[in-house]
DNA sequence: AAATATTATTAGACTAATCTAATAAATTAT
DNA sequence: ATAATTTATTAGATTAGTCTAATAATATTT
């Protein structure tokens, strides 16, 4: 149906517009997939056709609904498989990315879908990150706040609760935004403070005040 | 390390070459990898450079040691992709081949190993066919008389303990040859005779004296 | 606003794997 | 042994995806 490759380039865009914000650009795009941006244009013109994306200089790529279909189908079996590789093969956090990255071409038509069933409707894989459904909706998301997630579980910042600038420069200083993992890895009974890891390596401690207007799915 | 092509070219040399018999030329590689004549010799100079094989026009092609390394690891991970998908995800014997084609390509140091493990390590596949061990070795084929097959199981012709050519004349006349793969579909108690499958299609009784005279696996 | 820097785009070349058409070599049939 | 056929090989073109280098268009500084 599509080339590994296509594959790669709607799920990067996928991802992009995730991350929100800005828009999308060949530049961001060849950053993205790990190719040159004159690569990429040959890529924009290919989806295009396809009605996959849609392109213009000012507002930058966005996937169609059927693009948007697709990427969804391939960050559903690239989550799928993570789990399968976590729960039933033991592989670590870290080790499973580039194989899910592999598996998340193999194509067959209810094979996510099996393996669904299989791994028992996962809501979310290892990363914390939510699973879409093969109709393509993604589990509801129960934003929580961060105070409330238990030692030793993962969760993403979905939202804040307090928009004031002064917390949002706090954010961007800790390199918290919007999709941000976070590890809760100890709280603080005295005071309701808490150790958590950002991302991959910065460990910090922050505040209850902190973890009260960060919500977390 | 090696090109998703060249593992398939690697690994129908490694087929032909267990069909024994003739040599492998180029045209029959054609045949099986699904290419032009023109495209394989190209490739046989290919994998010649990278001493996964050799070729003479008078022998033919031949898997060295390394290629040989190589396509025995294909072979495993095909096998036991099969068995995961028919025993774990209830995929049936027919549907199970064209989505082992993609997942034996999954590249990983230790991901047969531990799939391997998961699933019990089992000896053959859902199609009766063994399954190498990590270090290459195939497991220790217990030749068996068809007459001891139980129903609904399917094996493998290895060898003929009745070499007389009346007998070997049946066998051609049946289309059986070693590899053919039975599947036994009914016993009849009365005389011993047995209801089998041979291949895919052809349905065919035959007597106990037969099934006394085929050594399966 | 002019100068500078950044981005987007085009043009042309490259690689892996394939093809077709033509030729060379080997086999099989007469 | 010669003719006919099949098989192997070469030469040159094609496709998908990439690259570099050059140019065009935007955006940012000063």
């Amino acid at each position: 149906m599509h080339s590994l490759t296509e594959e790669n380039y709607l799920k990067t865009i996928y991802r992009l517009a995730q991350a929100e914000g800005s828009k999308i650009t060949p530049t961001s795009i060849a950053e993205g997939v790990n190719v040159n941006a004159a690569s990429v244009i040959d890529m924009i013109k290919k989806l295009t056709e396809k009605k996959l994306i849609s392109y213009d200089k000012i507002k930058g790529a966005k996937l169609t609904d059927k693009g948007t279909r697709v990427a969804l189908m391939i960050v559903r079996k690239h989550r799928l498989w993570e789990v399968f590789l976590q729960d039933k093969l033991g592989y670590s956090w870290d080790e499973i990315h580039e194989m899910a990255e592999q598996l998340e071409h193999i194509q067959h038509d209810d094979l996510a879908d099996r393996l669904d069933k299989f791994l028992g409707y996962p809501a979310y894989d290892p990363h914390g990150d939510p699973i879409p459904k093969s109709n393509g909706q993604m589990p509801n998301s129960f934003k929580t706040l961060l105070s409330q997630i238990e030692i030793g579980k993962t969760c993403r910042v979905a939202a804040v609760k307090d928009t004031s600038t002064i917390f949002l420069q706090y954010l961007l200083q800790l390199s918290v935004s919007i999709g941000t993992k976070i590890k809760v890895i100890d709280k603080v009974a005295f005071d309701g403070s808490m150790i958590i890891q950002i991302g991959k390596d910065n460990k910090t401690t922050v505040s209850n005040k902190f973890a009260e207007s960060l919500l977390v799915d």
